[in-house]
DNA sequence: TCGCGCCTACGGATGTTGTAGTAGGATTGA
DNA sequence: TCAATCCTACTACAACATCCGTAGGCGCGA
């Protein structure tokens, strides 16, 4: 699961079911900024691809409309995407994050800041967080 | 320019020019490992794209073969794929870095190692060329 | 000069994405 | 009971992406 690719679209509808917990796909449109705006059935396609992608799943019928949650974690996804972005970087997570100083995207203060706000986890691999990769 | 967005296919050909610098399309498929190799066409078309994109243009004709050589530089390019991955992470860097962080992507020590290599970027502007890790 | 092999231009089949319409079943308020 | 609603399933379709084939041009060695 999860290993899909999901189009920016689909990635804009799972971001609302995130938002939204547990939801219908009239929640999902009305959530949705004016600007956004589509048309109700397009929302609909997209939950259904996002479905057929596992991404998210059906989980209770209340009176004829189906609710859906998200199946893959927001931190999963992420995660996802940073590996896709960092195949670009040569597989270096240092040169990313060059990238983004050099830039200005991020600075030296953010970096110490995240250092400290980091539970200093000696062993890397300790895997106790949130949810599961 | 550099505003025009990349399909996967198509970085996939840029990253092999800025790999071998000035070359030609023959040379692209080479250097693609078997796993990856295509049809000649299949380069060739995706090299088109690139040119008429602006990401690569023809710089010599030697016989009747063209060269191409990359017009966009990698680091731009980086820049603007970081950009569209944070709009993901809704804009903020440090939650990127942190999630770097959590997913044992990178390490303190790395961020460490790179504040201290990072000039206090108060005036130096590193253009530094090709600096792999 | 000829033919062979490589190159480019163009075209096309197939799949994906974005967006939305329609048909018809279920729900429900009057 | 009935019509107004709302929801789902299915279909449509244009734009774009991926991948490749073919036709014909060009350069070079025999």
């Amino acid at each position: 699961m999860s290993k899909t690719r999901l189009s920016k679209a689909e990635t804009r509808i799972l971001e609302q079911c995130w938002k939204l917990g547990t939801c219908s796909v009239r929640e999902i449109l009305d959530s949705l900024p004016e600007a956004e705006r589509v048309a109700y059935t397009t929302v609909q396609t997209l939950v259904y691809r996002l479905e057929q992608k596992g991404a998210v799943r059906k989980v209770k019928k209340i009176g004829n409309a189906q609710l859906f949650a998200p199946a893959i974690d927001q931190s999963e996804f992420r995660g996802g995407l940073v590996r896709d972005l960092l195949d670009l970087f040569g597989g270096s997570p240092r040169l990313l994050v060059s990238n983004l100083l050099e830039t200005g995207t991020i600075t030296l203060r953010d970096l110490k800041a995240l250092q400290n706000a980091t539970p200093s986890r000696k062993s890397s691999r300790g895997r106790g967080g949130k949810g599961h990769a």
